[in-house]
DNA sequence: AAATAGCATAAAAACGTTTTCAATACAATA
DNA sequence: TATTGTATTGAAAACGTTTTTATGCTATTT
C-alpha cells in the first residue's frame, strides 16, 4: 500500500475529496459534523496532504531561496540563522543552494522552486538573468549589492563609510603607516571599504601606498600569510597599523605579527570590521566595526515576504556599523628601545 | 502574459506537447530535426520548465532537507557547508528547517517537500514519528543520534572515546583535579563525553565530583559565566584542567581564568573538541580532540543519496575523533610562589 | 496486394491537490 | 402548491509536467 491521498480519506470517510479539502483547510461551508467526521478520518488514517499537489495548484510553494557562494564562516552563520528563524516565523522554509553555477540558480528560481529568493551578491547575477526575473515578477532581495525594481530591493552595510570612519580612527589615535588587507577585489563590501580607506588617508592628507593594499581573501589563514609575506619582504616598512577586511583576518593578522614578535596592540593596532561572536573573548579583544549581521537577514527576509504578501515595491536599505572600541589597538607609541 | 509554458512551446513549434517534453528531456525517440527545431523555439520563448509540474509527475523533487533546531555557531556551518556542497555536487539543492516544532518538520517530511531528509538529534523526533517515516519508506539520516533501519542511517561521532582520551591526556600531564564543562545535558555528544570523562577518571582511580561538573551550553558566555561562578563559589577548590565541550566553550573558559588572573596553560590546562577553525588561531592555541565536522556532512548526504538512488540499505557510521595538542595543555607545575 | 514492422508524433492519462460551479435537498415564502 | 432561497455536498476542471498508449505513416516482408 502506497501513500495514502486525499481520495483515500474521501472513500474512507464516504465523501467527495472537494469535502475532505474543505474540511482540512478549514473552509467554512461545511456542515460541522461532516467536517469533524472527516478530520477523524484523517486523523485515524495519518493522512499528510502532498505538499507538490497543494503547491502545483496554489502556485505557492512557502519556501524562500537563498541562493550563495559559500556558507562558510562566522558572517554566514548569522546570516543564515537569522534568515531561517525568520522563514519559520513567517511559515516559510528556507531553501539553500550553495553554488556557484548560475543555471542551477536560474532554473531553480525561474522554475518556480521558490516564492521568493534572497541572492548574495558573490554571485554576480548578470543583467540579461536579472531581466529575466523581472519579466518574470520573481520576487528578490539582493545582499551586499545594489539593485532596485518594482519586485527587487537590496539590504547592504554602508562599508564605504564603515571603511572611512575605521581609518580615522587609526588615524586618530596617532596612525601614519596604515596597511589595509583587502577581501576579495570582486567582492562589494571589500572595495567598499577600501574606498573607505583611502578616502580617510586622503582628507587627512596621509599618503596611500599601493605597496600597503594587502589580499587576505578575508580569512585567517590567507591574511596570515600575506602578512608574513609582507613583513619578510619589507621589513624596513613596518606600519604602525593594519585595517583588516573583517575579523577573521584580523585574527590570522595579529598571530602573523605574534610570530614575528610584535605586540598587538602596543607595537601594532590591528582593527577589522564585523564584530563576530569571538572578537570580545580574541586575545587581544578586537576593536572592530560591528555589522548587523543577522538584522541584515532579518530585514531581507522580511522585506521578501512582504514583498509577496502585501506586493510591496523593493527598496535599498543601508545598514550603518558601529565602532567597537576593545584592545587591540592603541595610542600610537614611539619606542626607542624596539627590539 | 503569464508564465510561458510547455503549452506555449508546443503550440509555437507546432508540435505537441509530449514531443516537447520528449525534446527537452532528451528522449532519443524523436527526428532530430524536429528535435533541434523544438529546442531552438523552446530558447527563443526563454521557457524554463515549471519544476513543480515536473516533480508532481515524477515523485522527486531533488532536494535534501535538513531539519535541525539551529545553524548557529563553527559546528553548523561546517556541516551546512559540506551538506550544500554534497548536494549540489549530486544535483541536489539544501532545503534547510530551523525549526523546533515538530509539526513543521513532520508535515514536510511526510508531505515530500523533499526526497530524503538529515536530522540533528536535537529534534528529539519521538518514535511514533519515526514510525511514520519507516511506514512512508522516507529515506533518514540521523546525525549525533543512533538509528538503523531499512531506510534509515546515523553518522555519529565516538564521542565516549572521545571524552575518554582527553581525560587520559590530562591526566598523563599529571593533572588530577579536572572540571567538566557540559554542554546540554540533553544532547548525545554532551553526555558522551561527560561518560568518557567519568570512566577515565575512574579508571586511574581518580575521584569523581558533582561539583567539578558545569554547565556551559557549548558557547562562550555560557561557559565564561559558568567558570567565572565556579571560581567565585569554590576559591579553594582550584583545579588542575577544565575538559570543556566544545572549542567555544574552551575560549569562554580561558576567558574567564585570565579575568581572575590565572595563565593558561601555565596555571590551569584547558582542552575540549572539534577544533574548529580558530583554534590554532588562539591564544593560546586549543588543545582539542577534533571532529571531522565537514566529513560528517558529507557521509551523511553520500549515504541518504546512495539510499534514494541504490536503495541501499541504513547503516549507523562513526568517526573517530583525533588528539590534536597545541598550547592550551602543559605538564602539572606545583608552583610555590602562585599569586 | 495484403500483412507486418518500425518509426515518429500525438493524444490522453496521470501525479495530488484546490477551486469553481453545478446539483441536491430542504425550508421558507408567496 | 409552486417558487425561491439557503445550506451542503459533489463533479469536474485546473495547475504543468511526464509517461503510457494510440495513431498515422512509410518501408519491408510475404
Amino acid at each position: 500500500m502506497g501513500k495514502i491521498t486525499i481520495r483515500d480519506v474521501a472513500r474512507e470517510a464516504g465523501v467527495s475529496i472537494s469535502t475532505v479539502s474543505n474540511a482540512l483547510n478549514d473552509v467554512d461551508v461545511l456542515n460541522p459534523v461532516t467536517k469533524s467526521h472527516v478530520l477523524k478520518v484523517a486523523q485515524r488514517l495519518n493522512y499528510v496532504p502532498n505538499l507538490n499537489g497543494k503547491l502545483l495548484k496554489t502556485g505557492k510553494t512557502n519556501m524562500l531561496g537563498f541562493f550563495t557562494t559559500s556558507v562558510s564562516g562566522p558572517y554566514f552563520y548569522k546570516l543564515v540563522e537569522s534568515m531561517a528563524r525568520e522563514c519559520d516565523r513567517f511559515g516559510y522554509g528556507l531553501n539553500v543552494f550553495v553554488t556557484k553555477d548560475k543555471h542551477v540558480v536560474m532554473s531553480n528560481i525561474l522554475g518556480r522552486r521558490v516564492d521568493g529568493v534572497i541572492i548574495y551578491e558573490e554571485l554576480k547575477i548578470d543583467e540579461k538573468d536579472i531581466n529575466a526575473m523581472k519579466k518574470d515578477k520573481i520576487k528578490a532581495v539582493f545582499l551586499d549589492r545594489v539593485l532596485q525594481n518594482e519586485t527587487m530591493g537590496s539590504v547592504i552595510f554602508d562599508s564605504y563609510e564603515a571603511g572611512y570612519e575605521a581609518t580615522k580612527y587609526l588615524i586618530g589615535l596617532g596612525h601614519k603607516k596604515i596597511v589595509y588587507i583587502s577581501g576579495v577585489d570582486t567582492m562589494f563590501d571589500s572595495v567598499q571599504r577600501k574606498e573607505g580607506y583611502l578616502a580617510a588617508l586622503n582628507h587627512y592628507q596621509l599618503p596611500t601606498n599601493e605597496e600597503y593594499i594587502l589580499q587576505g581573501y578575508f580569512e585567517e589563514e590567507g591574511t596570515y600569510n600575506a602578512v608574513k609575506s609582507f613583513l619578510h619582504l619589507h621589513p624596513d616598512k613596518l606600519p604602525d597599523a593594519f585595517l583588516a577586511g573583517n575579523d577573521l583576518s584580523a585574527i590570522g593578522c595579529i598571530q602573523a605579527l605574534k610570530t614575528h614578535g610584535y605586540e598587538v596592540p602596543l607595537d601594532i593596532s590591528v582593527m577589522s570590521f564585523d564584530d563576530i561572536d569571538i572578537a570580545p573573548y580574541f586575545t587581544p579583544p578586537l576593536t572592530t566595526v560591528r555589522n548587523q549581521i543577522a538584522r541584515q537577514g532579518i530585514l531581507a527576509i522580511d522585506h521578501l515576504v512582504r514583498m509577496i504578501q502585501k506586493k510591496e515595491q523593493g527598496v535599498v536599505q543601508k545598514l550603518v556599523g558601529e565602532l567597537i572600541v576593545r584592545g587591540s589597538t592603541h595610542l600610537k607609541i614611539d619606542r626607542n628601545d624596539h627590539k
